[in-house]
DNA sequence: GCCGTTTTCGGCCCGACTGTTTTCAGTCG
């Protein structure tokens, strides 16, 4: 089991605790130890072995016990126990939006109802809306977060997929005569959610691969399974597709398999008017002499066209581009310098101190990073006084460290229901970076909803706007606003608007990113970690970046500090 | 269940928002 099991074994846990009246603080302490080692970069089993298992904060005797069971045996008395007390349907409830324990638990109890299925019943004819404390709004909108619900399923997030396609390909990887192996797909193109996976295979015998894949950890079925390629299904539900082939034509295999769908017949068309045919077999002439095959760049070029990074492949002018030697030169994680979102347990529900949050981002070379807490418009958010108290502390340290990352004493503001600010702005003015963001009234009409931001860029206190949007992938829409009119606002303001690299946000979206370039509004690729260990995320932010067809000179925190300091004044 | 200690029990984040109510319960972050 990894660390990502063993966490979903300790929500589940949380879970099945709240639905059967458990305390809510014990709940919490699942629930907290299950986000902890879901994103801690060691494995537990190493930790318990080491006996350091239980440094870790919140973790106590008791669920090192669990962990320890867990890893030996699958489970845990308690965890069997609790199970036995709740229908399994009930937890899907629980993932649908609005849906908590008390509302799960009355309709189970009010209503026998154990699965999605049955509340969705029950908000179409009434019978929800007939509880206690229920009405027909309430109905309603789980009856519409059911849909959203139903909607995300069978999309896995990229950030999720990821490390189970990698662990897939160097499974495969590993199998004698495997020349390469490749995930391609959506998952290549870094596409925000990922459908199913598919894995590129070069082999010249076939048989040893498919043997392989068959006995792939986590895989629980094979739906098909021929000579050359499979699928199967994996725990997480997620399906893979394997395709073998001969060395020869991996490139036009990975072509082929990566797509976009759209990318993959513009490309085919190109080939066509040039009396050529292009398969995932490879580039033919009108003959059927083989003319590319072996790389992707073998392909293009004999199309007449640069290699085309994956990200790009969406068939949104990125041919055409190609064809004027006018591709971007895409953005990549190594120029970024800094990070200019993060969170320390001054304020907020964030877990790391402001040390923790420096030895991470050192170790992953950056150059600065903003300390930009909540403010008192969160729980446990800081106010006038404390914000600049805490600047004063960032600042402490910041002289004190040797040898980086430079510590930006920052906030995250608060955009208000008005468009105001919820600290004051002399404080604010005393800041080195100052992220404004929505958290409250997210529903607001579009006009309103517009008019909050655009009065947020133009107050002259703000360098960022933070995760615009505010969605989060699968649970929670956008909110309504015209991000053109507050592009246009942000730019005489030299207001950047930021790309929140957390991977159930990923907020500017590629296309968003497009359009501020477009306008000449620069973005902030930012982790909003909560956790030190999520300074990593930044990644996920890069690659939407890319997708938005963003390049260095497009990034703000791809900049030298003085240089970035010079482009955020006002 | 964890943690810290006034060191083995008592506290554990709390405010905004929504929809239900007419003062508040549930959910979310």
């Amino acid at each position: 089991m990894e660390n990502t099991d063993l966490a979903q074994a300790l929500a589940e846990m949380a879970d099945l605790l709240e639905l059967s009246g458990g305390n809510a603080f014990k709940v919490r302490a699942y629930r907290q130890a299950a986000e902890l080692i879901d994103t801690h970069p060691v494995p537990v089993a190493q930790l318990l072995a080491a006996g350091t298992l239980e440094d870790l904060p919140g973790i106590g005797a008791h669920i090192r016990q669990h962990l320890a069971d867990l890893l030996a045996h699958g489970s845990f008395p308690e965890l069997d126990a609790v199970r036995g007390q709740v229908p399994e349907g009930l937890l899907e409830v629980l993932r649908v939006e609005g849906v908590g324990p008390k509302t799960a638990l009355a309709a189970w109890k009010g209503l026998g109802i154990t699965t999605v299925d049955g509340l969705e019943a029950a908000c179409r004819d009434g019978a929800l809306a007939g509880l206690p404390r229920m009405g027909a709004a309430k109905a309603r909108n789980i009856q519409k977060a059911i849909e959203r619900y139903r909607g995300r399923r069978g999309r896995v997030l990229l950030h999720r997929a990821l490390p189970v396609a990698e662990a897939l390909v160097r499974h495969l990887a590993k199998v004698k005569g495997v020349e390469q192996a490749e995930a391609a797909g959506s998952l290549r193109r870094r596409k925000e959610t990922v459908g199913d996976l598919d894995l590129v295979v070069a082999a010249k015998d076939a048989a040893p691969v498919m043997a392989a894949f068959r006995t792939a950890p986590d895989l629980v079925s094979v739906e098909a399974s021929g000579p050359t390629r499979a699928t199967g299904r994996l725990r997480s539900g997620l399906q893979v597709d394997v395709r073998v082939v001969e060395p020869d034509v991996f490139g036009a295999a990975l072509h082929y398999f990566t797509g976009s769908k759209a990318h993959n017949i513009a490309v085919r068309t190109r080939a066509m008017k040039a009396g050529l045919k292009l398969s995932e077999y490879g580039l033919f002439d009108a003959r059927g002499k083989r003319l590319a095959g072996r790389t992707e760049e073998d392909v293009y070029r004999a199309v007449g066209l640069p290699w085309i990074p994956p990200e790009l492949r969406e068939a949104q002018g990125e041919l055409e581009a190609a064809e004027r030697g006018r591709l971007p030169d895409l953005v990549e994680l190594d120029d970024l310098r800094g990070d200019l979102h993060v969170h320390t347990r001054a304020s907020s529900d964030a877990k790391s101190t402001l040390d923790e949050v420096a030895g991470e981002a050192r170790a992953l070379g950056l150059a600065y990073v903003a300390i930009t807490d909540h403010t008192r418009s969160r729980p446990l958010g800081l106010d006038d006084a404390a914000l600049a108290a805490h600047a004063k502390a960032i600042r402490a340290a910041d002289a004190k460290r040797h040898g980086g990352p430079r510590l930006l004493a920052g906030a995250e503001v608060d955009i208000l229901g008005d468009g105001s600010l919820d600290i004051a702005d002399e404080v604010l003015d005393g800041l080195d970076l100052v992220v404004a963001s929505v958290h409250q009234r997210l529903n607001d009409a579009r006009e309103v909803m517009t008019a909050r931001m655009v009065k947020a860029a133009r107050s002259g206190h703000v360098h960022v706007l933070g995760h615009p949007s505010n969605r989060q992938l699968g649970t929670r829409d956008a909110s309504d606003f015209d991000l053109e009119q507050v592009i246009a606002a942000a730019k005489p303001k030299h207001v950047a608007l930021e790309v929140n690299a957390q991977p159930d946000r990923l907020d500017l979206t590629d296309q968003a990113c497009r359009l501020a370039k477009a306008e000449g509004v620069p973005v902030v690729i930012s982790s909003d970690a909560h956790h030190a260990g999520q300074l990593e995320n930044l990644r996920y932010g890069v690659w939407v970046a890319r997708r938005g067809w963003l390049e260095k000179k497009d990034v703000l925190n791809t900049l030298p500090l003085e240089k970035l300091r010079a482009r955020l004044a006002h």
